[in-house]
DNA sequence: CTGAAAGCGCTAACAA
DNA sequence: TTGTTAGCGCTTTCAG
């Protein structure tokens, strides 16, 4: 196991017959603004890929005093929404030539600002904050050590923020069940899940309302079962009214996939006729959702567009607090050919 | 805006009336080891809390040429596998106080070789890769680099890696099947998707064989369907099996969960009592998947075992090529009331 | 167009 | 038990 003999500007600096200074500028690209001869440049470059040099960034971030990391925190990867923001994020960070420092923290508020506290440490370029649990604490973190930083999927009111507009998306999905004609469906429509207290899930109730106000149907509170995000809460809750109602409502809302999830719980376990006689939506998406054996509207939060337009603000480094609306996507799944009447 | 005042430890050290040497380790840790008195790390400590100070991380690994950053390559993050070994991968470097770093590469060989070129740049302490696309490039940059690294999901000539047990978990998965008893499952089974050129596919089918052989059956090739992974093919193959056999197989063996949206896409067109028909068992797990109207039995494999048993030999240092197998858990879905036959 | 030299903030010998 | 000092490898004035 040999040492590894460290190559520093230094070494190919002596290879290259020129100066450490010179071997920075043609190595980093400010060579341009140096003025130095191309030439000199492309000895220089051709010498450190012959000895393989590459730069020790931690030397070069310590005197820009900055790193060229991104942060990103966020309550977990193993979330289909999340981690479609991870990904989205890191090809941001790729187009930008940073490297994307993805942390979960559990909405653990401590390991949030320990994360935070790190990164900072770290000279990070920027920090994207996604649904965290102590958004102000960190947002003044951020403020303190002068990051750029934003919030995605929360609203703030300390910096900018880019969310998903809830009301529009439960909306149009709404409206889509209405859509279906199924009868009653405008007074008997139920909206499942959630909890009525966080700001996603009452802007969604509101989105709700609005669809079915404007059939000219006031929304009673025996329609909206906010009966938390777990996803046992949901199957139960739903067993209750199929108790209540002696079957399905005409039309059900679902207000994430956990409750989906809850929601088939139950369903499998009642005859196929009962589910039929009920049009299914699910705010967020699954794509093992769209095989199940009745259609499932869904609406998709659009990751891409919700992480590019809160780079947009890192980019412009703007800190004052603001709220960029993203509007979700509808997605209605093909109707099995089994349940097709006629057409061609 | 305040150009905030950075401070350093020569600002804590006037401060508190020390030398910056002391300040450093009062502050660091190494502080028992420099044998310095109590009181003056207390003093210290104190005054750097009230200055709010916190150190330059750049500049600490600089000087100790490591960084405290731990690396992961893997393809893409929004994948439920990949993103719980990200999960896992993030509460093993929090327990060792490091940064996870998580870089998804798309399977692009140029992306991963980039990513994993600037970590070292950083000084990352170590590396874990995951489902890489040129795996000795990578591990030659890290020896090159001197820097620890281990692969995960997929096996190594140059480094120690971490592997689900392939042939076990499909041997126990199609035995499970068979103990269904289902008439002709023996010799009627079938192996849908993956490519049997990868040594993923390769090893479930040896798996496949293995469990069927133990009953004395040798498995036909027109039981084994690797048809690719992608979803689209697996559908297209189940459809043409449906054909030649006039109905689904008594027992199908799904190998990957994009291969299962393939057939479950196929499966929603076909009537219940043709689906009731057939066992399903697929590799990999997904929640939805035990909703489904028909039980499918799923292997989940075990991301936190993996990951640990991976840090377990970057903890030892270890460089030597080896093999680790993690035998991955079999999942049985209860069966939904509808389905069961009296019992209590 | 290029080089010399200072210094980013920290740690670790070495002295005291 | 504590302080002094010399770098870690790079970028960046400032001279030439």
């Amino acid at each position: 196991m040999k040492p590894t003999p460290k190559l520093t500007i230094y070494d190919v600096a002596r290879r290259a017959g020129a100066s450490p200074s010179t071997v920075s500028a043609a190595l980093n690209g400010t060579w341009k603004a140096r003025r130095i001869r191309p030439d000199t440049v492309k000895r220089i470059q051709a010498v450190a890929l012959e000895l393989g040099y590459s730069a020790n960034l931690q030397a070069r971030g310590l005197r820009k005093a900055r790193s060229g990391l991104v942060g990103m925190i966020l309550p977990a990867h193993d979330n289909r929404f999340f981690s479609s923001l991870s990904q989205a994020f890191t090809a941001e960070a790729r187009a930008r030539d940073q490297i994307p420092v993805i942390v979960s923290t559990q909405r653990d508020p401590e390991q949030e600002e320990d994360a935070v506290r790190r990164l900072v440490g770290y000279a990070v370029d920027a920090m994207m904050f996604v649904g965290t649990t102590a958004p102000a604490a960190l947002s003044a973190q951020c403020r303190e050590a002068n990051v750029a930083h934003v919030f995605v999927d929360q609203p703030s009111t300390d910096a900018p923020s880019v969310v998903s507009d809830n009301v529009g998306g439960v909306r149009t999905l709404a409206s889509a069940l209405l859509e279906r004609a199924r009868p009653g469906a405008v007074t008997g429509m139920v909206f499942l899940g959630g909890d009525s207290g966080l700001y996603a899930t009452s802007q969604r109730i509101k989105g709700f309302r609005e669809a079915l106000a404007a059939h000219g149907h006031t929304v009673d509170d025996s329609q909206i079962l906010a009966c938390g995000y777990r996803r046992l809460d949901a199957r139960d809750a739903l067993a209750a009214l199929y108790q209540r109602l002696g079957g399905l409502p005409p039309a059900l809302l679902v207000n994430s996939i956990d409750c989906l999830e809850g929601a088939l719980e139950f369903l499998r376990e009642i005859p196929d006729e009962a589910i039929a006689a009920c049009d299914l939506g699910v705010w967020d998406h699954d794509p093992l959702g769209d095989l199940w054996r009745h259609p499932i509207l869904m609406v998709r939060q659009r990751a891409g567009a919700l992480v590019r337009q809160a780079y947009a603000h890192l980019d412009r480094r703007e800190s004052a607090p603001s709220l960029t609306l993203v509007t979700p996507e509808l997605i209605v799944p093909p109707l099995p050919r089994r349940l097709r009447r006629g057409g061609r």
